[in-house]
DNA sequence: GCCATGGCTAGTA
DNA sequence: GCCATGGCTAGTA
């Protein structure tokens, strides 16, 4: 990663931008942010600055639509997202079709 | 289920 | 080595 600073605003500017009800993959918020491949650190980005900036983490999950949180974190995601319309699969999974920030 | 990614940070939103 | 991921590739004719 050439620039830290850069990589850290462009993600939280991204998260910021995902609509209510609405969820993004780790790996789309990466892209759009310019880093592909960075899905990883976006995590990082997420647990370190979502209470600074005010973040809507719980819109972000993992590419199969699925909650990565393990334990209560997992279950207060869920919550926060069901709060807004978001509906889960017996599985446990968002359809990314009917609820991707970028399909739709 | 397995392995490539990419930076080095460790909290519980 | 670790990881709140991602893609199904892993080879260099």
């Amino acid at each position: 990663m050439a620039d830290p600073q850069s990589f850290t605003a462009l993600v939280v500017e991204t998260i910021l931008r995902i609509p209510k009800g609405k969820v993004a993959s780790y790996g789309q918020v990466a892209a759009i942010a310019g880093y592909p491949r960075m899905a990883r650190h976006v995590s990082w980005v997420l647990n370190r600055d979502s209470r600074k900036y005010n973040l809507p983490w719980h819109r972000v999950v993992n590419a199969s639509g699925g909650i990565s949180l393990k334990g209560e974190s997992g279950d207060l995601q869920r919550a926060l997202l069901e709060s807004e319309g978001v509906e889960f699969s017996p599985a446990g999974k968002v359809s990314m079709k009917l609820f991707g920030w970028l399909q739709g």
